[in-house]
DNA sequence: AACACGGTTGAAAATATCTTTCAAATGTGA
DNA sequence: TCACATTTGAAAGATATTTTCAACCGTGTT
C-alpha cells in the first residue's frame, strides 16, 4: 500500500503527451549532450522507442541506462517506465490521426485490408443513414400491429427473402407465428386466408418486385394490416401498405451490388421492428427465448482441450 | 502442414489496441473465471490498468500476477508489460474520441426511437469490431482458395444457415459454383463429394455445432481447403479448418439475442470473403453480375405515376 | 603546464517489476 | 466417492529499471 503514494503523483502530474516534442525543444537548452541524443530519439520516432526498453534505448543513443532515466526525469516523468507509457499513448495517437481515406470506391485491386475497411465504413454509413431515415410513428404502428397480430406472413425474394426469413425466424422464437414466403405462387395462396388482426409484411428494396406485391396487394384486400419494407417510399408496393418502413440505399460500384447495403438496412429495420416486438410481449418472449436456447445447447460439441 | 496456418491467429495477433474490447469479448468464453476478472477489469478501465503494475492489478482483480500474465497472453501480447502498452495507447486514444451516450443496453421500457439509435449504435460498433479483429492474412488464403475453387459448398445452421445463403446467392451470381447447405444429412452427403480443389465453407458462431463441424470434417478429410466463420477462434470446428475467419461477439441483453451482433459480423465477413472474389475473378465477374441483373429487370412493375 | 573542481557519464549494484514454475485447490465426470 | 484434469496463486527465477558511485571530462586558476 505505501507504493500507492509515487502512483498517485504520476497520475496527476504528467506532462500533455502531444506537447513532448515541443517540451524536448524547451528543455534541450538545459539538457547536457547525452540527454540531448536521447530526447531527439524520443521525439523523432515516440512509437518505436516504445518498443524499447531502457537497456535498448541507451544502447541506440550510444549512452547508458541511468542517462536514458535522467532524461525521463528532465522530461518530467518519474522515470522511464512512464515515459514509456506516455510514448505509447502518443504513438497510438498519432497513428489515429492518419485517417485513412476509405471513403473511395472499392477498386479491383485493392488490398483486401483496404476492402475490409471500405466495407466496414460502407455498411456502419449505411446503418447511420437507415436509422436518420427511419419513421418511428411508422415503425411504432408496425410493432404493435405485429405484436398482436393473430398470425404474421413475411414476403422477399432474392437477397430480400433472406431478410423475411431472419424476421420469421427470430418471431418465431418468441411464440408468435410467422412465416416467410419465397414462393410468389405460395405466398398469394397463403395470402387467400389473411384477415383483419392478421399481419403482412412485403420486404423489397425497389418497391416494385411483381412477385413480392402481388401477396402483399392480396392480403391487403382481405382486410390484413400491411408492412412495406423499401428502398422506395414512392414505389408501386406503398399502395398496398398501410405502414411503410424505408430502408436507404447506398451507392453502389461494379464490385459492390446495391443489394449488399439494401441487406445491410433491411436487416436493421427489420431488427428493429423485432425488438419492439419482444418488448411489447416481453412476458410471453423472456421465456420463450430461454426456452430456445435450451433446445439447441445439446447440439454443441463440448469444449475441446 | 496446411492446418498450422492455424497457429499464426493467436501467435501472430500483434498490438491491435482498437480491437481490445472485442478481442475481449471473443475471447471470454475460452477464458476461466480468474481472468475473466482480470479480462474484465483490463476492457472497462484501461486508462486506470494502464497506471498499474502487474502486481497492482492483481490485487485489484483479486487474482494473482500469474493470471494476470496468462490473461495478456491470451489477448495476443508477449506478456503484461506489452498489453500495458497498448492500454496506454488506447487510453490516449478513447481521451481523444468521446463515446456517445447510447452505449446503454437496450430496456424493455424504451421507446421505439431509443430502439433504433441503440441498435444501430450496437451494429455499427459490432462492424467496427470485426473489421479490426479480421485477419487478413487467414481471409487473404480464403479468397485465394475461393476464387479457383472448383465448387464451394458452405454449411450453416440456425442463423447462420442465412449467411451461407446470402453468400452462396452472391457467388453464385459471378459465375461461382457455390451451393448452400442446411440440411445436416445431405450436408455431409454433399461433402464426401468434395476433393482437392474444392472449398467448404462452415459458418458457427459457436464454433461447436456439430451440424456444421460434421460437413467440414468430411470436407477436410477428403482433402477440400476448409474455412471456418467463427465468433470462437478456439473452438473445436477450427480443427478441422484450414483458414479460420473470426467473428466478434458482442454484448448481448435480453432484448437482444447475440445471433442479431453475430450475424451482422458473418455478414461483413461474408461481403469481404465476396469482393475478394470478386476482384479475383473480375473478368467473368462483371459482366456475370450485369447478365443478372438483366434477367431480373422484367420482375420489377413500371414506376407508378 | 599542472592542478583543482564542478559537472557529466556509465558500470555495476540495488530495487522493482515481470515471468515461470510447481504444488495445492478446485472442479468434473465416471 | 474417487480419479483425473483444470485452475490457481505463492514463491522462485529472470528482466527491466533505478540508484549509486567512481571515473572521466572540460574548464578555469595558479
Amino acid at each position: 500500500m505505501t507504493h500507492d503514494l509515487k502512483e498517485s503523483f504520476s497520475a496527476d502530474s504528467p506532462p500533455a503527451p502531444a506537447a513532448l516534442a515541443a517540451k524536448v525543444r524547451t528543455l534541450a537548452p538545459s539538457m547536457t549532450r547525452s540527454m540531448q541524443r536521447v530526447a531527439e530519439a524520443v521525439a523523432g520516432d515516440p512509437a518505436g522507442c516504445a518498443a524499447l526498453t531502457v537497456t535498448g534505448l541507451a544502447e541506440l543513443t550510444g549512452t547508458s541506462e541511468a542517462t536514458v532515466v535522467r532524461t525521463a526525469r528532465l522530461l518530467g516523468y518519474p522515470g522511464y517506465r512512464d515515459l514509456r507509457l506516455a510514448l505509447a499513448g502518443l504513438a497510438a495517437h498519432q497513428q489515429s490521426g492518419r485517417a485513412p481515406s476509405v471513403t473511395a470506391d472499392i477498386a479491383v485491386d485493392d488490398p483486401i485490408a483496404d476492402v475490409v475497411a471500405k466495407l466496414a465504413y460502407d455498411e456502419q454509413q449505411t446503418l447511420a443513414d437507415t436509422a436518420a431515415g427511419l419513421d418511428t410513428v411508422q415503425l411504432g404502428a408496425a410493432v404493435a400491429a405485429a405484436a398482436t397480430a393473430r398470425r404474421i406472413d413475411i414476403y422477399g425474394v432474392g437477397a430480400s427473402s433472406l431478410v423475411g426469413q431472419d424476421l420469421a425466424q427470430k418471431l418465431a422464437r418468441i411464440g408468435l407465428i410467422a412465416h416467410s414466403h419465397t414462393d410468389p405462387h405460395l405466398a398469394v395462396t397463403n395470402a387467400v386466408q389473411l384477415r383483419s388482426g392478421d399481419v403482412a409484411i412485403a420486404i423489397t428494396h425497389s418497391g416494385s418486385t411483381v412477385d413480392v406485391m402481388e401477396p402483399l396487394r392480396v392480403a391487403f384486400d382481405r382486410g390484413a394490416t400491411t408492412i412495406a419494407i423499401t428502398g422506395r417510399p414512392d414505389g408501386p408496393v406503398t399502395q398496398y401498405a398501410d405502414h411503410v418502413l424505408t430502408t436507404s440505399t447506398a451507392r453502389e460500384s461494379e464490385l459492390r451490388p446495391a443489394a449488399m447495403s439494401s441487406r445491410t438496412s433491411q436487416l436493421l429495420v427489420v431488427d428493429c421492428l423485432f425488438i419492439g416486438v419482444a418488448q411489447r410481449t416481453y412476458e410471453t418472449a423472456a421465456p420463450a427465448l430461454a426456452a430456445s436456447y435450451e433446445a439447441l445447447a445439446h447440439r454443441h460439441a463440448p469444449r475441446p482441450r
